[in-house]
RNA sequence: GGGGGCGUAGCUCAGUCGGGAGAGCGAUUGGUUCGCAAUCAAUAGGUCGGGGGUUCGAUUCCCCCCGCCUCCA
């Protein structure tokens, strides 16, 4: 990258990888900062700036204080950065005073206070993580949902890590790369615009944060004139303080079609004393003008050919990361030295017994703080270790916080115990960490220890591979396979192979890293959903009204049909169609519960409703097969659910909300959802736990729940904001929709949860609940089925029958069932060892009577015999019995059993240095019987199809041998 | 979603050109020992994850499924 140079647009860190703070798979203003420490010849001194600060502490120098008796600079610390001047006139001196300082401001500009929404998307499966503030807005922009306010402040939490834009590596490296971050954010939807936003951007900043006007620049896109107009009016920019960008920098898309427009950039001078050169000046990618706050103006619509038309309501989002705006604000030079890190790190430098650094040295102790902090979140958002999605990611930044913290000497596990100082840091702003404390701490815990059992599986395996080199080196394939089958860091594995002196071949190994990537991005392209495609086909239409709630047939009309996945007019029998309407009464699947069947039929036609799915912008897709007539566009329908399997799907959602309030009763607070699936058939819960519950503790919930049904009580729901859900205790979900309003679902004096699906009204309804199964899905999580109502008659039935069925074969009364078995396995038992008891016997007299069967060919003892009725283990036994004697020479026996011929073969030491091979010599015999077989050399077995060579198959054998020592002769002579 | 590895006695695991299912620990019984610990000996315990195929014969080779571990996306 250039800098400096004057011609060179320089990005301020928001390149092309990172489109701005509304990109749906974008970056934003905290991860654009590509600039390195140690950077030949750049302006900083790695540690100069911010010699340990361990001691002062997050939540001192409150709003109010003056930078005077902020604690966090001693006297003789040597601090080349300009923060001096960073806060005059201002009052911010925490992260936690800038986030309550950003709310309260857009606040009093008429801006609703939003939520956070949860690290894990809503309806959104394209997105690993929210990765920026305005991904729950995503809908609003696009026009797909409205909300009560037009107005919106909020600080969001973000990750970055997998997918497409993946900081992971840099983390730790740079002053401001972080998986976890958040975005503070002021949104417009169709209410004010460019003038408004740059005002109060302007305002907020130099009135409220104090930053001094001169240390300010903004860019704008190149053809953007009223963007570079409002900031000359506004801020008195010259042409020299506003810096014009291309499409790549200043121009975002939410994706190739929708919303999208110009965006204007502000930059803070962080002092002349971090410039990269002395003719340094704004726009310059250098470490002294960080990017602070993205504006992008929605202004334009991109149609599917390319072209752009206005929008009648241009929007507003906006991102200003809080770390780097802290650092600002703070007046120190990196994110790592804001009271977000601080008291993360010291905890760390305490644990490692050596200080932190902040050059180079302290990149280990950075990446724990990060992933430590990331790793809780995901945690508190319902993440769980895992072998493949989100869950990987999370096993990753887990995995890899331990290794470099063992590699600091820190002792396993040490993540849990970071938890509180971490909670400390967010100064009261996230208070998830506190109320998922024993969950986030548990898991942890697991995962550390279950990666240590890796790690200790890795070392064998290697100290294995490394005993067998031989030139000196570990072979790529060798590394890899440890890593990729193993899970062994390729780093471990380098350095231990360095200790035992023997190189690594890491060429070899990145080698076939690129392969595995290659192969599954090559396998991810073929992949791709139906239902995004009729989500594409039908994203004109208004989203489906949801009538089922209050009844279970309505009559509505036909907005779409299609097949396969284009529209048509109208469908007839045979191909399965999607049906959209206007209105519906089939609830689709959703929310853990499985979606309506039933009818639709109109004057024209009848189709069956096979499922019903919910596609993007809340459209409900019917997925039909027709069976009468057709089903055409426009045509007058009535929707008519299944009563019969709804209801028993309610029963079992009921019975769920039921089975979690018990869990929580019996098992403890640290009991959250992990996952559910409710049908008609059953329920399946999956839930949070660390360890099997006792069966004792099972009959307890069983108890609970069937307690509770047998009260009747009364089943009811609401729609409310959800600071008032939350104020009356409703159980809030991982899956929740972090909307405003909420529906809350609550059974009498029992249990309060946020969810969207459908229940019986009185928990009678559910007539019994049975669990039938319990068992572990993951670590750290266990799943429990049960049924309820008419299934659960089924199943007793169907035991019933069983206990019937038995009693009649059996002719006893049930109580007497067991018994009875246990005496029949007994008598088998007996019975069996008598038999083969009897069969040795009879063995045994066959031995007695081959022993005289022996002949002499040559100098060798020759077994041969027909033996009666032997089947090839009983051969094997008479074999065993003739080795044991040390009979000698060649032992050869054929039986008849079951419509074939086995026989084995043995040739003892003497016989094999007569050149003899058992499996030539079974194949001899074989020729005679239609047989074939093979063995060793000293022990052959076969079996052959026609008894009646058998004579002849024990003739054959004999002869063979006979000539198999006239054609070597026996060294020594003999014959 | 795409790969790789693993699944054998209660536990930890051996078991290669396909042919007699094993070790250590644990359990039971007996011996030695003042008791425990320890130690010696004997014994029990296995649909070799499940199903299909190839073969005279499959723990072993092939295919499918299930479970666990792991890498990549």
């Amino acid at each position: 990258m250039g800098r400096c140079d004057g011609t060179f647009a320089c990005t301020g860190g928001a390149g092309p990888d990172h489109p701005g703070p509304g990109a749906a798979g974008g970056g934003g203003a905290d991860s654009c900062d590509q600039s390195h420490y140690a950077r030949p010849g750049g302006c900083l001194l790695p540690g100069r700036c911010l010699p340990g600060r361990r001691g002062h502490h997050q939540g001192s120098g409150r709003s109010g204080r003056g930078r005077a008796d902020r604690p966090r600079r001693r006297p003789g610390d040597l601090l080349r950065c300009p923060q001096t001047r960073s806060s005059q006139g201002g009052n911010m001196s925490t992260s936690g005073d800038l986030r309550r300082a950003y709310a309260s401001y857009f606040q009093g500009l008429g801006h609703q206070v939003v939520a956070s929404a949860p690290l894990v998307p809503q309806g959104d499966p394209s997105l690993l993580f929210t990765n920026s503030g305005m991904v729950q807005f995503k809908n609003v922009f696009l026009g797909l949902e409205r909300r009560p306010y037009n107005r919106a402040v909020s600080a969001q939490k973000c990750v970055r890590a997998g997918g497409k834009h993946n900081d992971l590596s840099e983390v730790g490296r740079t002053p401001r790369h972080h998986v976890y971050f958040e975005m503070l954010g002021n949104f417009s939807f169709g209410d004010y615009f460019k003038p408004e936003a740059i005002d109060f951007a302007w305002t907020f900043l130099t009135r409220d944060l104090g930053i001094a006007k001169d240390r300010l620049y903004a860019s704008v896109f190149e053809s953007d004139e009223q963007a570079a107009k409002l900031w000359h009016q506004v801020a008195g920019f010259g042409p020299e303080r506003i810096a014009r960008f291309g499409a790549k920098e200043n121009f975002w898309e939410m994706a190739d079609t929708g919303p999208c427009g110009p965006n204007s950039e502000i930059f803070v001078d962080l002092g002349p004393e971090l410039a990269c050169s002395p003719g340094c000046h704004f726009p310059c990618d250098c470490d002294r003008f960080v990017e602070v706050w993205n504006l992008v103006f929605m202004q334009y619509d991109r149609g599917q050919d390319g072209q752009l038309t206005p929008l009648p309501r241009p929007s507003v989002d906006t991102g200003m990361g809080l770390e780097r705006m802290t650092s600002v604000l703070e007046g120190v030079r990196s994110n790592w030295q804001t009271d977000l890190f601080v008291p993360i790190l010291a905890r760390i430098a305490d644990l490692a017994g050596r200080p932190y650094h902040d050059g180079e040295e302290g990149f280990s102790m950075r990446v724990v703080a990060d992933h430590a902090r990331s790793s809780m979140f995901l945690i508190a958002d319902g993440v769980l270790p895992a072998n493949g999605g989100r869950g990987y990611v999370l096993r990753r930044l887990i995995r890899r916080a331990v290794q470099m913290g063992v590699g600091l000497g820190l002792k396993s596990p040490f993540l849990p115990t970071l938890l509180p100082v971490v909670e400390g840091t967010m100064d009261g702003g996230r208070p998830e960490l506190n109320d998922r404390r024993s969950l986030i701490e548990g898991v942890l815990a697991a995962e550390e220890e279950r990666f240590a059992r890796t790690l200790e599986e890795g070392n064998r395996l290697l100290n294995r591979e490394l005993e067998a080199v031989t030139n000196g080196t570990l072979a790529g394939s060798q590394a890899f396979l440890l890593y990729d089958s193993y899970g062994f860091p390729i780093e471990l594995t380098e350095e231990l192979s360095e200790a035992a002196g023997v190189r690594v071949d890491r060429a070899g190994f990145d080698q076939r890293m690129a392969e595995q990537r290659l192969q599954a991005r090559a396998a991810r392209s073929v992949s791709g959903g139906d239902e995004a495609a009729w989500a594409a086909a039908t994203d004109q239409l208004p989203a489906t009204e949801f009538v089922g709630y209050e009844r279970l047939s309505d009559d509505s009309v036909v907005l779409a049909v299609l097949v396969g996945n284009a529209l048509v007019p109208a469908v007839g029998e045979g191909p399965t169609a999607v049906v959209v309407t206007a209105a519906t009464p089939f609830y689709a699947a959703g929310g853990g519960q499985a979606g309506d069947v039933g009818v639709i039929s109109s004057v024209s036609g009848r189709a069956r409703v096979l499922e019903t799915r919910r596609l993007a912008g809340d459209r409900i897709a019917h997925l039909v097969s027709v069976e009468e007539g057709e089903i055409a566009q426009g045509d007058g329908v009535h929707l008519a659910v299944d009563a019969e399997t709804r209801r028993a799907t309610e029963r079992n959602h009921t019975a769920t909300h039921l089975l979690h309030r018990a869990l929580r009763d019996v098992l403890g607070d640290h009991v959250h959802q992990a996952g559910s699936v409710v049908d008609a058939q059953r329920l399946r819960f999956d839930f949070t736990h660390f360890s099997q519950p006792e069966p004792a503790q099972l009959a307890a919930v069983e108890r609970l729940v069937n307690g509770w049904i047998l009260d009747d009580r009364a089943v009811g729901w609401r729609i409310l904001a959800r600071p008032e859900a939350q104020a009356l205790g409703a159980m809030a979900l991982f899956e929740e929709k972090y909307g405003d309003q909420v529906r809350m679902v609550e059974v009498e004096d029992c249990s309060k949860e946020l969810c969207g699906g459908t229940h019986v009204s009185r928990t009678g309804q559910i007539g019994l609940l049975r669990l039938v199964a319990e068992g572990s899905v993951a670590s750290g999580v266990r799943r429990i089925t049960a049924i309820t109502g008419w299934e659960l008659l089924a199943r007793l039935h169907q035991r019933d029958g069983l206990v019937e069925t038995l009693t009649h074969t059996l002719k006893v009364p049930d109580e007497q069932l067991a018994e009875r078995v246990q005496g029949l396995l007994d008598e088998a038992v007996s019975g069996t060892e008598a038999a083969s008891r009897a069969r040795r016997a009879e063995l045994e007299a066959q031995w007695t009577r081959l022993q005289g069967q022996t002949r002499q060919v040559g100098i060798l003892q020759v077994m041969a015999a027909a033996v009666a009725n032997c089947s090839l283990d009983d051969l094997r036994w008479l074999a065993g019995r003739w080795q044991e004697t040390r009979a000698g020479g060649v032992l050869a026996l054929v039986s008849n059993h079951e419509q074939r011929v086995p026989m084995v073969v043995a040739v003892d030491q003497q016989g094999q240095d007569h050149g003899l091979d058992a499996r030539q010599l079974i194949a001899v015999i074989g020729q005679q019987v239609e047989g074939r077989g093979g063995g060793r050399l000293d022990w052959a077995q076969g079996s052959g199809q026609r008894p009646d060579g058998i004579g002849a198959a024990v003739d054959s054998l004999i002869e063979a041998v006979r000539q198999r020592l006239w054609q070597v002769p026996e060294s020594g002579g003999g014959r």
